[in-house]
DNA sequence: ATACCGACCTGTCAGC
DNA sequence: TGCTGACAGGTCGGTA
């Protein structure tokens, strides 16, 4: 479901909502599917930390998790002073969200209804739920200390010169290599397509084949559409919601995504849709050289 | 090393 | 009403 921008709105909504908080209990459900870290790890590594801070890296929710102050009575001859010593020392850990198609966090009180395919709720001491649910079960949960890494480039922070160097000689179609998390991090289906229409290149174009200019012209045109997209919440379709329940509102703005059979805004052209690896791909036949 | 392709899952919607 | 097939915002691992 969600791609840089929207993972971008719910990183920013978590973090205005549950910083500071802290995780009392964690309860994992059965299904193993969305764990690349054991349940008990997971669980162990959550419980009795204060929530520090959460953001994003690439598609990835990261929330940094410290130890509490004071600490789950584990041991409890520690001196506060020790305590908060070994809270900044030893307790520092980071819980890694993806949300793959489907996958979404809600916080909500424990009366809520839980709804169906909700694999982990974390009770929290503000007595509210953070909850994590995900259909399709392509979302991936995991813990690390910290420091963790997805890969590749933020498109937001890549200085032109470096964007223009991860293309270079890779014969794979250009949507393709804007799709590969290892290059640039952040960007998937809709916004590879709204990126590449803005800056008149076709999706099936060759990487090695692009010049220059159209690479300069695709650096712009990635971060002015991930830039927008930010600022209007992200793209919903089906049900994509953010943290708060809010519906973003970038889908208004798509100018090819989901637009086959269409007038090109520009020019009045059908927009096409081919399949490119494995991926529905919209372009204007027209604009797009 | 690189590049395709199916697999992983469930839900929804269009068409018959 | 119900069945079938196509499709969905993402990543992996196997194979060529």
């Amino acid at each position: 479901m969600p791609e840089l921008p929207e993972v971008e709105t719910i990183a920013r909504g978590l973090d205005k909502r549950v910083t500071d908080d802290t995780i009392d209990s964690v309860w994992i459900g059965s299904r193993r599917q969305p764990l690349k870290s054991p349940a008990t790890e997971i669980a162990a590594t959550l419980e009795g930390k204060r929530i520090a801070r959460v953001h994003r890296a690439g598609k990835h929710i990261v929330f940094d998790l410290e130890g509490a102050i004071g600490g789950r009575g584990k041991g409890g001859r520690a001196t506060a002073g020790q305590t908060r010593q070994a809270a900044s020392l030893q307790r520092q850990a980071q819980w890694i969200v993806h949300l793959g198609m489907t996958g979404r966090m809600v916080i909500c009180e424990p009366a809520a209804e839980t709804v169906k395919h909700t694999h982990l709720v974390a009770k929290l001491a503000s007595g509210r739920e953070l909850r994590f649910i995900d259909p399709r079960m392509f979302g991936k949960l995991s813990v690390h200390s910290t420091g963790f890494d997805p890969g590749g480039v933020e498109p937001l922070e890549v200085a032109e010169d470096q964007f223009l160097t991860l293309f270079r000689g890779r014969k794979t179609p250009i949507k393709s290599a804007l799709l590969n998390q290892k290059l640039l991090r952040g960007v998937g289906n809709i916004y590879a397509d709204e990126s590449l229409f803005r800056a008149g290149i076709r999706p099936g174009r060759r990487a090695a084949s692009l010049t220059r200019e159209d690479l300069r012209r695709l650096y712009g045109s990635v971060r002015e559409v991930l830039r927008e997209a930010i600022a209007l919440g992200g793209s919903s379709i089906s049900d994509y919601v953010d943290a708060d329940g809010e519906e973003g509102f970038f889908q208004l703005q798509h100018r090819v995504y989901g637009r086959e059979g269409e007038p090109c805004l520009a020019c009045r052209t059908l927009i096409k849709r081919v399949v490119l690896v494995g991926r529905s791909s919209h372009y204007c036949p027209k604009c797009q050289k």
